[in-house]
DNA sequence: TTTTACATTGCATACGTATGCAAAAAAATC
DNA sequence: GATTTTTTTGCATACGTATGCAATGTAAAA
């Protein structure tokens, strides 16, 4: 049981002063030519590698952001974790985790702060204003990813998500383009913004149509209530939906399985289905979904831009929400019924 | 911009010592009654967190764990990211996330080292001899998870993996059994050790009935690698496989969506498909994908266990390498051959 | 009451690094 | 060569906590 070297080992074998390792660490610091070679061959025999918390301690960064999840049933989290984790390390700084079941928030914002953390990113749970009050009097920058705040309250948070109205709006567009008649709506948790988001664009899209939303039913992001739901809103046969959006695609992945191995029922032929997120399984032939880009990339950008701007101090708007454009990806699980009318 | 409330401006407002404070959130510590209340009370009021990096820069330990992935294309990932880090949370540990692109491996263990993780666990990589001897010169702990390191390294290193070699040899029986008398193989990278554990077994599994490997393509764990593997395996009409087994889920759900969109053929009727993992999305209807189970929890749990035990400093064999048992999982992407051939 | 044991508290120090300041050394200017 | 300017280095200190040690207070035993 070794103990790792320190900075003091390395300046007594290179015959300096601590603080000369020290500069020789740190990026701008004035040292000789010489007097870097000295500690670099010193350092480099005695496998030195600089004590981060020491150095957080009294810089007063640590370098680390933290990421906090709730349970990852939600196929669009990997990809992000896996990118914003790969962008934070490129410019040296590291995802701390933290899992939330939702009624652990309170403790883990303590946990949180011991870390003295440089940022956190709110992945997938939902934070209370008190909580959110407690990281801005610490003054650590909170960005909620793929969500915002409930109305009305304090602390400054900002957000990045994608265009969830535009979305919705884009997809009743669509389906009404192609004819449909009949528009159901699976919604996912009721009470989160995406949720809301997307209902509402959706609903002023099949408003610009003279539509409503034909059928309605809950599945709150989860898989077999999305099953349930499907039963549900297929139950009577006669003047069944010919379209449903869906609100996340890991639920309309479950409604095409649903429609087709349990209902029997045809997708595209009898039934359009439209999801949204674009997870990597929409694409799969399978299922080849039609849904809603939320593209991962410039959302983690943005999200990575937020938090450093935070960290250098700029001056800006004390609170920012950054909406990232998406887009409509056609695939194979709708179909124009403007022909069959026809004919 | 405030500063953090600090042990000192507790112990300031409550009118009693430093180390009170410090051993009013020390587990175990001898506080009275009324100072316990005293104190709280205080840090209540200023909101007071513990700093985690001058405790662990006094205690020599940080709470943290360092994970280490690369791209996760595997969906097996996700699932064991999410248990490891919820399980280490309930011990007060957390995970550092690191990300590898086989590359920054050198970079990565002295990044790693800076944090002073209390252990690494090693999710997607594999790790150069001489890097798990510079982890183990610092006396920390390394994992790794679902791989072991190449013959004869140094360093100790342990690892927790699923019985490949049993799970290889099971599919083998199984398809075997099933009267199937084309059996290809589909391996992932090469090199990694759970293709060659897999392969291993699955090549004694056919032995064992006299069989071999009719058809063998490499897919290197890449999706569309899979794709064109397929292609290759059943390019010639005549005698063409009439099942597969493939290294991972990842790949056999390409293999699936392959041959049945892309060569008309029928699974399971006309090939038998099996996959390794059992990720959750084998289990989705429109795959049914037959798979033999790499079980998340106790891997994950295994690998707690052996991380806490070189924290306790239990006395142990220096490295272990624990194999957790899986099972097949029977779906409909296999089908019994002995009827068809009697008929 | 006196002695002994024990629980509680404060003092002082150490953990490993970064950085302001002054001293020293080197380079540039005259 | 003398002086000024610039660069390089070491000294000393601070970051926020845990903990050994001695001092104090309190309860138990005699």
């Amino acid at each position: 049981m070794k103990t790792q070297a320190t900075s003091q080992d390395v300046a007594r074998l290179a015959g300096v002063s601590q603080s000369a390792v020290s500069r020789c660490f740190t990026a701008g610091a004035s040292v000789s030519e010489a007097m870097r070679d000295k500690v670099q061959e010193a350092a480099r025999k005695l496998g030195y590698q600089p004590n981060a918390h020491a150095r957080s301690l009294i810089t007063g960064r640590s370098r680390i952001i933290g990421l906090v999840l709730s349970h990852i049933e939600n196929l669009f989290y990997p990809a992000v974790l896996e990118q914003l984790a790969q962008r934070l390390q490129q410019d040296g700084y590291h995802l701390l985790i933290f899992i939330s079941d939702g009624h652990n928030a309170d403790d883990l914002v303590g946990e949180i702060l011991q870390y003295k953390v440089d940022g956190i990113v709110l992945g997938a749970t939902t934070l209370s204003s008190a909580l959110a009050q407690r990281c801005a009097d610490a003054s650590i920058p909170v960005v909620l990813f793929n969500r915002i705040m409930a109305e009305g309250s304090a602390g400054s948070v900002s957000s990045v998500r994608s265009d969830n109205v535009g979305g919705g709006r884009e997809i009743a567009r669509f389906l009404v383009a192609g004819g449909h008649r009949r528009i159901a709506y699976l919604a996912g948790r009721e009470d989160s913004s995406t949720n809301l988001e997307r209902e509402r664009g959706f609903r002023e899209g099949l408003a610009e149509a003279g539509q409503r939303i034909y059928a309605r039913a809950i599945g709150n992001y989860d898989v077999l209530q999305a099953r349930q739901a499907t039963r549900d809103l297929f139950a009577q046969v006669e003047q069944r939906p010919d379209a449903v959006f869906v609100a996340s695609d890991q639920m309309a992945i479950a409604v095409l399985d649903t429609l087709r191995h349990e209902l029997g029922l045809a997708v595209p032929q009898q039934v359009s289905v439209v999801g949204f997120d674009n997870v990597p399984q929409a694409a799969w032939e399978s299922y080849a979904l039609t849904t809603f880009e939320q593209p991962v990339q410039p959302m983690v950008e943005a999200t990575v831009e937020l938090l450093q701007s935070y960290l250098r101090g700029d001056d800006m708007p004390h609170t920012q929400n950054i909406v990232i454009a998406g887009q409509l990806v056609l695939r194979g699980s709708c179909q124009n019924r403007h022909q069959e009318r026809v004919t």
